[in-house]
RNA sequence: GUGGGCGUGGCUCAGUUGGUUAGAGCACCGGGUUGUGGCCCCGGAGGCCGGGGGUUCAAGUCCCCUCGCUCACCCCA
């Protein structure tokens, strides 16, 4: 037996890495005032449908979707947008604050051919920001996925682009077809599809001839409408005061549907071909399109497994020890110590003992391999004076410690040194 | 869905033009030290060589099929 294709073990020594991605997010997002929301895996299918986008790959081929005892439609969540504001209608949140910020945490799903930064259940800190549609509240969100970014010392940079309203989206839509139809030609097969299904795609198409084609293409940016122009410019004045730097990007698309105006990514080099750590954007009219009111929002996801990625790449991470182990020699002093071990995790110590009745040597070995910071031997001899040996296993020296039901004393013993 | 690369102890990998009991390092266990870890030395355990079929006196090695992993395309965090 094995895992599914594209659903991956998390081992200790990775969990150790993950663990500090997310307390990081987490400090982060809550020094911008953002409350972590959780909200469940499983919904129904039509949320992603209206949300997404019918028309979109993770809609059409990509969800894992399935029909229920009761006959029906249920899709693992292949973002974690939708369901947050799902839940931010059915509890009506807005009528609590006037602007809600929140963040979850956790797996989602998407049927695709795995490969080195992307797996089927793939983990994302999804954040949003509700109700407000002023440009600084971009600027804001913004500033949190790069402060997160350079507290994790990742090497990333930061693209930005508008894609425009239902008010001049349409319309530089429209040039782009014809721009795309008189080359048709000249274009990539993949292009020449793209043209018809989704032709903003075509503008980041890799192809090198494709690229030189798109240098002439219409840009989206010449092509808003004012709000959306001051908007943008806003926008980009906020980052430039918060010395955030960017590069603005025409030829960026996002692949869900919902997205309008700021648009931006934070992209690294160091992934091979997936090169987004983290996306998102403004999606306005996405709250009333799921049955809520008329609100405003923004927000962005991050990988989590690329993320750790990165990291794993640049630093070694070293599991945290126990703070003792215990070395007992014999039965009467295995439960004694038993007991003493017991009240040391009480009191918040971090300890652990070998319970199949080793030699000393071999309990020193594990103790050792296991990173414990100090060592407390408990033998016969021990025992009977009533005090035992604590080693400090970096300098060697050892001190000896009285016994007894309430182990002040060895407590203090290992918060003095600590 | 399409294409390339790779499948040998837990991990990373050797394995010659097919040729005797398939190796190393790390990790694990025991000993060198009657109750003291790391370094060193000695020993041990652990392998349907991904699976099936074929060629051959003989297959880890060659051929076919299959499964898996991986990277890339599409698409995306």
């Amino acid at each position: 037996m094995q895992a599914l294709k594209g659903f991956k073990d998390i081992l200790p020594d990775e969990v150790v890495i993950w663990q500090r991605v997310e307390e990081k997010a987490r400090d982060i997002f809550q020094r911008f005032g953002f409350e972590e929301i959780k909200v469940p895996i499983l919904e129904k299918t039509e949320l992603f449908a209206r949300s997404i986008g019918e028309a979109t790959d993770i809609v059409e081929k990509e969800m894992y979707t399935f029909t229920d005892r009761n006959g029906e439609s249920l899709t693992m969540r292949p973002e974690g947008t939708a369901p947050v504001l799902r839940a931010f209608i059915e509890h009506a949140l807005h009528l609590r604050r006037p602007l809600s910020r929140l963040f979850t945490i956790g797996p989602m799903f998407r049927h695709e051919r795995p490969q080195k930064g992307r797996l089927r259940q793939f983990h994302q800190l999804s954040v949003e920001a509700l109700g407000v549609d002023h440009p600084r509240l971009d600027a804001e969100v913004i500033a949190m996925a790069w402060l997160l970014a350079v507290e994790l010392e990742l090497t990333v940079s930061l693209e930005l682009n508008s894609l425009g309203c239902p008010e001049c989206r349409p319309d530089y839509r429209r040039r782009l077809v014809d721009f795309l139809q008189a080359r048709r030609e000249q274009l990539c097969d993949d292009c020449k599809r793209r043209a018809s299904s989704n032709p903003l795609r075509v503008l980041d198409c890799k192809s090198a001839n494709c690229r030189r084609i798109n240098a002439d293409a219409p840009s989206i940016l010449d092509a808003l409408c004012g709000p959306c122009r001051q908007h943008l410019e806003a926008v980009r004045h906020d980052l430039d005061a918060l010395a955030i730097p960017y590069r603005l990007n025409p030829f960026m698309v996002r692949g869900l549907d919902y997205y309008n105006r700021t648009t931006f990514e934070l992209l690294t080099d160091a992934l091979g071909a997936q090169s987004a750590v983290g996306a998102g954007g403004r999606y306005d009219g996405l709250i009333k399109q799921l049955g809520g009111q008329d609100l405003p929002g923004i927000g962005f996801a991050m990988g989590m497994e690329r993320l750790v990625l990165l990291i794993r790449e640049r630093q070694k991470i070293t599991p945290i020890g126990p703070d003792l182990f215990f070395a007992c020699l014999g039965e009467p002093a295995a439960a004694y110590g038993f007991n003493l071990l017991h009240q040391c995790r009480r009191r918040g110590v971090r300890a652990v003992m070998d319970l199949r009745g080793r030699g000393l040597k071999s309990q020193m070995k594990q103790a050792d391999r296991l990173g414990a910071r100090r060592v407390l031997i408990l033998g016969e001899d021990e025992l009977n004076q009533g005090r035992a040996v604590l080693r400090d296993m970096t300098d060697k020296s050892e001190t000896n410690v009285p016994l007894g039901d309430d182990p002040v004393e060895l407590l203090s013993a290992l918060a003095g040194t600590n």
